[in-house]
RNA sequence: GGGCGGUUAGCUCAGUGGCAAGAGCGCUACCCUUACAAGGUAGAAGUCGCAGGUUCAAGUCCUGCACCGCCCA
């Protein structure tokens, strides 16, 4: 036994060869039955360019753990994988290596750039892939897709054309986030913002007729684009400056002053400069006041034309310049300290420039309707709960999505336009319904022959590519094969529980509901379950610039990835953020070695008879512990079953923790080394197969949290027990005894566990080993099985009633069922014991005098309920019975200290 | 500015109005008891952030405040 079942648990090599086992098997695919229920999950697809961090595994080993849940249970279980082509991210991670080589993407040209991404991708765009294995994941890899695979694709492009022609989509000039280093537009979603301590400037504009209007600004730079100065109407500061002109430094351009309800008189000056083609807000008022639009800079952050003696500097190195020649001037007359939020890439971090530009965007209103709709209805779920709030809040306020962006890796929007005769950019804004009757725009799937205006065969396409989560927001159908009508859509969709962080609740969650309604007609999934985000011991996010990544992939290297997913989900509270430190798996590991042992100590008992174990359906003839284990194995799979409901995982984790360590292993793996000394056959017939089957019963349990261990030690168990199936994997989750729950059986049992308890206590508190054999005496003597019991546990040699005569050399301890006594042999020290016992005296009177006043009220007695009065009243019983026997130890310990 | 979390043992955190508030790690003492020293046994350790309120009963519900964090504008 030895060999193969070392003292030690060690999962190096383990873990891989089971996995391929079940992947050689097929057992992470359904086998479709009409007669099961299916229960489904589509991954959150991971990006290519990612490597598995804290986040994926948390993230991962939560939809592990329900997937083989549900499999177990008896479902047709189906866990969709697979990956997300992330435009940008993976653009600029493809010309960073490009660049190594000294080239870049534009001397490429778009079509060979394109081919260098797809080989970039086969090469490393598996990455995660292989390490979602690593952790134990139970996809069903015959279905893995990817966003840019070529039935994805098609979707994309359905997608878009649905809702162009639905006038859903449109293209127009607005105010977007511009990045800078990514060349690139950006959603909403996908700019962060962070506090920033800047200034804020106070300039002076010298007005024509003479004199001055100033105005405030964090961003002076923006001035040489300024059309205009506006001020609140009601201002009663600059009434009369209204409609005066004013004379623009550097550029020479002369503008008005201009009354507009949406000035703030409170910031800065009352009067703010404005900048149609860089500012949203201020390109609402250009709009207003149909004022000139002037772009300052091009689409890398440097200045242009517009920007006179500024032109070919950066933005930022020429705000330093201007703000240094306004000094210069005169005409600066504050710099204050400012705290501003500035919005940054999400990607990049690169600071966002708010830029007029050409986009295309998606009306989203009508879309948020039935979203809406399904989460107040509630057939939309979300756990915890609190997330709908935030979900509904942020579909009440949606705004239109922008999804095109100017780089090349991406689904290439299904756009074409004839160049005889479409005219770009007529107008700012334009509405949807415009567009559709824009001559010379072709929004089809396939390059069209020619023009269906003027029959040009001069077509070119839309050079952009569609916001990576358009195609990510058909997530939940385009992987079963929409827009054709598969099998697999027919079965699988809707999907049931989508598990993800609070991260991507709006880019991704709300978008996938309303992309669920709009195409399929239907919600596509019922659970949100959303998880926290792990974060360091001090609370900060986990990134590789702030070095303190926690690398799941070494955790699992060094102790196993049951360790590191038991650790993560048994700290993890629903919903909360998880704060990991560096030990964190410890506790993972201790477990996994105490369930090899015990599983060792089980098999060596099985071992001894040569001859499998049968397990029984039906339990009779059983002693007083077997009935109490069977029962308590009935409670928790009870309460694991809720747990798993509400997706209360931690919950459901450490409640199978507890049973195993501290009922199961602490007391009958114990208890059942009696009968091995006095009652063979029975261990034989009746103790063997129920420490089978209930080591059993928590192995399944614990197998969709620690999935490795759990069949590795299965495949043990196969030669010493008729076991169901060739893996845990595809066993069937546990169900409840048919033994009768009797309250005096298990408060019975506990009676026991007090004693022996009470016992070692008073032996460790005098010294004295557990080992050590002693007399023990008692009020209500314990016979039979229950006398071996605390004979064999606590370390007694001989069991019997008190006789008078004796009692004065016994150490008395008071319990529920009388007292025990026990030897001294004047081994105490007397005061010290004393000391204990006037302790315990004053911790006692003050619960009685809590539970006695409580009892006194009349309010308690008339209002509570009966049952908790006669708990109350049963409670004080005992705890006077208690005391009074305490203060007759002491009395007695006092008189004998003479 | 609006919203949401958090504040419980030295540390990390559970706690679903009705225990005498729990776990893991750490700490103390004893124990190599033939499954496990990654273990066993026993123990010490808490004004449940602060102030009010509701209730027979509050760590749990309500109000306010403080501090920490997140999201949205």
């Amino acid at each position: 036994m030895e060999a193969k079942f070392p003292p030690q648990y060690n999962p190096e090599g383990m873990e891989t060869e089971l996995y391929t086992f079940w992947e050689k098997n097929g057992y992470f695919s359904p086998v479709h039955n009409k007669v099961k229920r299916n229960y489904v999950i589509v991954i959150p697809p991971p990006n290519i360019t990612g490597v598995l961090h804290m986040g994926h595994a948390l993230n991962n080993t939560i939809q592990d753990i329900l997937i083989r849940w549900k499999r177990m249970s008896g479902f047709n279980a189906l866990w969709v994988p697979g990956t997300d082509h992330a435009g940008i991210a993976t653009q600029n991670v493809v010309e960073k290596t490009l660049r190594e080589e000294k080239l870049d993407r534009k001397t490429l040209g778009r079509e060979k750039f394109i081919e260098e991404v797809w080989k970039w991708k086969e090469k490393y765009g598996s990455t995660i892939i292989f390490q979602l294995k690593k952790l134990g994941a139970s996809c069903d890899w015959s279905r893995e897709r990817f966003t840019m695979d070529e039935k994805l694709s098609r979707a994309v492009k359905e997608a878009f054309i649905h809702l162009y022609n639905k006038g859903l989509i449109y293209k127009g000039k607005r105010i977007i986030h511009w990045c800078c280093r990514c060349g690139t537009a950006l959603s909403d979603e996908e700019v962060t913002y962070r506090d920033e301590d800047a200034f804020l400037y106070y300039i002076k504009y010298p007005l024509i007729e003479g004199g001055f209007i100033e105005v405030a600004t964090t961003r002076p730079e923006t001035m040489l684009g300024d059309t205009a100065v506006a001020v609140n109407p009601s201002d009663e500061r600059y009434k009369k400056l209204i409609g005066k002109q004013v004379k623009l430094p550097f550029v020479d351009r002369t503008i008005s002053v201009i009354p507009d309800e949406k000035v703030e008189a409170e910031f800065g000056t009352g009067a703010v400069k404005v900048t149609p083609a860089h500012d949203p807000l201020d390109f609402d008022i250009g709009i207003r006041h149909n004022l000139p639009f002037i772009t300052i800079m091009d689409e890398e952050g440097i200045m242009n034309e517009n920007a006179g003696k500024f032109k070919g500097i950066d933005r930022f190195i020429c705000r330093e310049n201007l703000v240094k020649e306004l000094q210069g001037m005169g005409l600066l007359s504050k710099k204050e300290p400012y705290l501003t939020r500035i919005g940054t890439c999400y990607r990049c971090d690169n600071i966002i420039e708010p830029y007029l530009s050409s986009q295309w965007f998606v009306k989203m209103s009508p879309l948020a309707k039935p979203a809406i709709e399904a989460a107040e209805k509630d057939i939309l779920k979300f756990y915890p709960e609190r997330w709908k709030k935030v979900y509904l809040n942020w579909l009440y306020n949606i705004k239109d999505w922008c999804i095109s962006r100017q780089i090349w890796w991406g689904h290439r929007i299904p756009v074409y336009y004839c160049r005889n005769c479409y005219q770009a950019d007529s107008k700012l804004t334009d509405e949807a319904q415009d567009i559709k009757k824009q001559k010379g725009i072709i929004v089809t799937a396939t390059k069209p022959e020619q023009c269906p205006d003027c029959g040009s065969k001069d077509i070119y396409q839309d050079p952009d590519v569609l916001d990576t989560w358009f195609s990510s927001w058909l997530w939940p159908f385009s992987v079963f094969g929409w827009p054709e009508k598969t099998e697999d859509l027919e079965i699988y969709y809707p999907t049931d529980t989508l598990v993800t962080a609070q991260e991507i609740l709006f880019f991704w969650v709300a978008r996938m509901v309303m992309a669920g309604y709009e195409f399929m007609g239907k919600h596509p999934f019922k659970n949100v379950v959303i998880h926290g985000t792990v974060r360091d011991k001090t609370g900060r996010k986990m990134s590789k610039s702030l070095g303190n990544i926690i690398d799941p992939l070494d955790i699992i290297e060094k102790y196993g990835a049951d360790s590191l997913r038991f650790s993560l989900i048994s700290m993890t509270s629903a919903g909360q953020d998880v704060f990991l430190s560096s030990t964190f798996y410890i506790k993972g590991r201790n477990f996994m070695n105490k369930l090899w042992n015990a599983s060792r100590f089980i098999v060596s008992a099985g071992e001894k008879y040569g001859e499998k174990v049968i397990l029984h359906k039906k339990f009779e003839g059983l002693k007083l512990p077997e009935i109490w284990i069977l029962t308590s194995l009935d409670e928790v799979i009870e309460k694991t079953n809720t747990a798993l409901t509400e997706f209360r995982l931690n919950e459901a984790i450490n409640l199978l923790y507890d049973f195993f360590w501290h009922t199961f292993c602490d007391w009958y793996l114990e208890i059942s080394k009696v009968y091995q000394e006095y009652e063979e056959e029975y261990f034989k017939e009746k103790v063997l197969p129920i420490l089978f089957y209930v080591h059993i019963s928590l192995l399944k349990m614990l197998h969709p949290f620690i999935p490795f261990i759990t069949d590795k030690l299965w495949q043990v168990f196969l030669n010493y027990c008729d076991l169901e199936s060739g893996s845990i994997m595809i066993s069937s989750w546990p169900e409840k005894s048919d033994i009768d729950r009797e309250k005096n059986i298990m408060e019975e049992m506990e009676d026991i566990m007090e004693i022996i308890t009470s016992i070692r206590n008073l032996k460790m508190r005098f010294g004295i080993p557990v080992s050590r054999q002693i007399n023990c005496y008692f009020d209500r003597v314990p016979e039979g099985l229950s006398a071996k019991i605390i004979s064999k546990l606590a370390g007694v040699s001989k069991i019997s009633g008190f006789s008078k005569e004796k009692k004065e050399d016994l150490l008395i301890k008071n319990l529920r069922q009388g007292r025990i006594g026990m030897s001294f042999e004047g081994i105490i020290d007397v005061q010290k014991e004393l000391d204990k016992l006037y302790r315990e005296q004053k911790k006692l009177k003050g619960y009685l005098e809590k539970i006695e006043r409580k009892l006194n009220s009349p309010e308690f007695t008339s209002k509570a309920p009966e049952e908790i009065q006669e708990k109350e009243q049963e409670k004080k019983k005992q705890l006077e019975e208690i005391l009074q026997n305490l203060e007759k130890d002491i009395k007695f310990i006092e008189e004998s200290k003479k």
